[in-house]
DNA sequence: GATGAGCGC
């Protein structure tokens, strides 16, 4: 249960995705890796939601949804390694 | 700007 969002403008936090994903459902972890040596954002941060229905509601309804003036990509998230 | 730190050969 957990997503990944791409395109994201480097100044989105995740209360901002937080906000947006509790649209539909419960936002149960935001999470935003940033470079370990520069500290900079990476443009891409992972959701996860209390159920998997929420989680495909809101993948289905903000992949390529114009957010922040980018079309912002939401899909489900690989295993990390 | 694109799949999340935790390491070695």
């Amino acid at each position: 249960m957990s997503i990944y969002v791409g395109n994201l403008a480097y100044e989105v936090t995740d209360a901002d995705l937080n906000t947006v994903f509790s649209d539909y459902g419960s936002v149960k972890r935001v999470h935003i890796p940033t470079d370990r040596e520069t500290g900079r954002p990476r443009g891409f941060a992972f959701v996860e939601m209390n159920t998997e229905e929420e989680e495909s509601k809101a993948i289905e309804t903000l992949d390529g949804a114009e957010w922040m003036g980018r079309s912002m990509k939401v899909n489900q998230a690989r295993p990390r390694n």
